[in-house]
DNA sequence: GCCAACGTTGGC
DNA sequence: GCCAACGTTGGC
């Protein structure tokens, strides 16, 4: 079971947006890297859904509900997307400054490739976020 | 609003 | 195939 964090401005899909949806196709990335993380999700695996901008903070979490597929919009093309269904929020979002100033995070890609929009989380660091979340 | 990081594009 | 120029992203 692999864990994962997925980026997003809560302008364009918030978690509110996410959670009205349940499950909703995380669409729009753009990026090789990116992309690999997503087809290497399986069904059931979860990940922590983060804000974005001005809030930069984790706030809930969800979990993989369909495995990668093409873009539906244009499928011969090299992206696609998965689905998430939103699972719960987090009591006490973690904000990135938190996750900064924790040393045993400074690996985390979130922390070094902060461009990255899609990423893993390793087990360890997923148990310790969860608890800084409250979970 | 600025800038660092980094991915992409296009000329050679 | 290299690399300079340029655009985008995201944090500050």
């Amino acid at each position: 079971m692999a864990y994962w964090l997925l980026k997003t401005e809560p302008e364009e899909f918030s978690w509110a947006d996410q959670v009205k949806k349940k499950v909703e196709p995380w669409t729009g990335v753009r990026n090789a890297q990116a992309r690999n993380f997503m087809k290497a999700m399986k069904k059931g695996e979860q990940a922590f859904f983060y804000h974005t901008g001005e809030e930069r903070r984790i706030v809930g979490i969800v979990e993989v509900a369909r495995t990668f597929y093409p873009d539906p919009v244009e499928p011969t093309g090299p992206w696609g997307q998965v689905d998430v269904r939103a699972v719960k929020p987090v009591p006490k979002p973690v904000t990135l400054a938190q996750i900064k100033a924790e040393p045993k995070l400074a690996e985390l890609l979130l922390v070094r490739h902060s461009r990255l929009s899609v990423m893993p989380i390793d087990d360890t660091a997923w148990a310790l976020i969860s608890k800084m979340a409250g979970l």
